[in-house]
DNA sequence: AACCATGATGGAATCGTTTCCATGAAGGCG
DNA sequence: CGCCTTCATGGAAACGATTCCATCATGGTT
């Protein structure tokens, strides 16, 4: 069988099958302008016995804009961020818009050729956790990009509508819970991109009255080995600390690993407290205790958020919750 | 700042500023036949002047193709498929083509309605883990699209080319295992979709001297929920079986579950293999052992398929790997 | 000197749709 | 009966690129 090149159905097909001028097919079928019954039926009936459906294409082009959306997320890979790209794409197929997935690796460098890429297609509307500053982002305004962040936002953009997690409630109740149970030294393993919630794991300190101790709030890279090397070099290096609060799951499971490979026993030598509950960490050793996220109602309002963006909408805090299972226990 | 209506810059305006012709700016631009390097220099000084981006609207238009791929998958949650569609979207970001993803649900009827609209969008490409028929994939042919298919292949459409992984020796090597532990009575829990294994499965039993015993050979739906209920009623109705081997990581994650939730000790009870390695596998108590499966390889190398669709390539089937852990055990 | 091959160049057609505008028919109303 | 409004309709002009084709200049060969 030959891959012949049989021509695409085009809307003249339908026009001369119908007998009427293209301008009434397009009018018939996208619902717009008048046309009367009779035509409008032969029209329809003409468009489904050749199978006719419209080219993006045309329509794109003359419209100027492709109807897709761009997704920036920074890793597919870590269950956070797809189960946000779940809840964005449950929300756009409802719409029957395609989405555009990129993977920036939390890289702005990559971040900015996507952005570039996105515009080239002439997308128009662009959901994105974001990992470069306010430069990176400058053309995908002055292209007019409709641009929603989700969980993080960007500095000097405080007017781009975003969905984020309550990060300093979260970081808050956690660093309560510890200190509650005794803890005093706490470190906080972060990635580049949770400033935020470094931030607020500084201010929960401070505000329950104790110093912060600045060797123990390490940062990572998005990558699974630089966090692990993170985690080690922090258990290595100040063995005085009794709790962690990991900043993402990819974080925890790294810092349980690293904890084991140094004979630390959790919770007994170390409590660990870890961002975002995933469907395994009931079944980890310990099970472990959480500030789940809700990662999949994030996509999909972010994804409500740029599909009607129209109404000038501001940025959308959703809570987070502590789970408590059994990662942690009172100071050794 | 009022978000106006600033007019693209198009072709046309590059044509302007360097006095030349359209045809000219086009072919400097995009390399193809020749211009004397004065007008090239002219050109493209005046492109970078502009900030000029072609449109790939235009291009497309007149290519009459969209330069993207299509990934469809069942769900974009389980770990296997976000690293999956990790490993096609490196090879695509370096090829520089965008990448339309669609959540499938593991439902034809969904599947269609994703075939559809990649055809509207004029996508060429499409990588898929099939979950309809032959049947569903007609319109996707008859479209001339480029398909390749990752996981699974579809009855009927062997001629597509595909990247599996080599599932019956997967299947063979844990039932040996197993059977080497002095497991007799196996339970195969797979899901709709995992045909092959369940079928490997089986060969693997009878090559092996045993029978089959069909109630042991369970599918769950797509969904968590499904997949809990099909584990914990296996484990329920037939408290005999002394081995599970779970055709992929959510079905592996719900069986320790639900042995847990029933009383039943892993590996004291039951032993349990799980398709498909993934980081939290060691972290679990006990660490569960797998049958890895190169899921990022997988995406990656049915995005080069897909992308050099020129040769007539075959199906690629990539090994699987027994690693031992903690959760199998000699029979009770 | 006549001729031809080659290379540079721009005009115009093309892709498939939407939408503006003009035309004609039909119907309501004074 | 004439006029005005409304509706149905089709032709044609966009949209922004690529690419065919014709034109013209140049330089080398006989």
């Amino acid at each position: 069988m030959k891959a012949s090149e049989q021509r695409r159905t085009t809307i003249k097909d339908v026009a001369e099958a119908a007998e009427v001028g293209v301008a009434t097919v397009s009018r018939v079928l996208s619902g717009t302008g008048s046309a009367s019954p009779a035509t409008r039926e032969r029209v329809l009936a003409a468009a489904a016995r050749l199978d006719y459906r419209p080219s993006a294409l045309g329509r794109n082009l003359r419209r100027r804009s492709t109807g897709g959306i761009g997704l920036l997320i920074p890793d597919i890979t870590d269950t956070f961020y797809s189960r946000l790209a779940d809840g964005v794409l449950a929300c756009t197929q409802a719409a029957g818009e395609p989405v555009m997935v990129g993977a920036t690796g939390d890289d702005p460098e990559r971040e900015a050729e996507l952005i570039g890429s996105l515009i080239e297609q002439s997308v128009e509307r662009v959901i994105a956790v974001p990992s470069g500053d306010g430069e990176m982002w400058a053309p995908a305004f002055r292209a007019g990009l409709g641009v929603v962040f989700a969980e993080r936002r960007v500095r000097g953009r405080e007017d781009v509508p975003s969905v984020v997690t309550d990060d300093r409630s979260g970081v808050r109740t956690a660093v309560e819970y510890l200190i509650g149970l005794g803890h005093r030294r706490i470190a906080f393993l972060g990635r580049h991109g949770q400033a935020q919630r470094a931030r607020a794991f500084r201010e929960a300190l401070t505000s329950l009255g104790m110093t912060v101790d600045e060797e123990l709030v390490v940062r990572a890279h998005a990558t699974r080995d630089s966090a692990y090397a993170a985690a080690s070099g922090l258990f290595q290096h100040r063995p005085d600390l009794t709790a962690v609060l990991a900043g993402g799951n990819m974080l925890g499971e790294v810092a349980l690993l690293a904890a084991r490979e140094l004979d630390l026993r959790v919770p007994r030598d170390v409590s660990l407290i870890m961002f975002d509950d995933v469907p395994w960490a009931e079944l980890c050793s310990p099970p472990l205790t959480v500030i789940s996220q809700p990662a999949h109602d994030m996509g999909y309002r972010a994804a409500e958020l740029v599909l009607r963006e129209g109404r000038r909408s501001r940025t959308v805090t959703l809570p987070t919750e502590l789970i408590v299972r059994a990662s942690c226990g009172p100071r050794r």
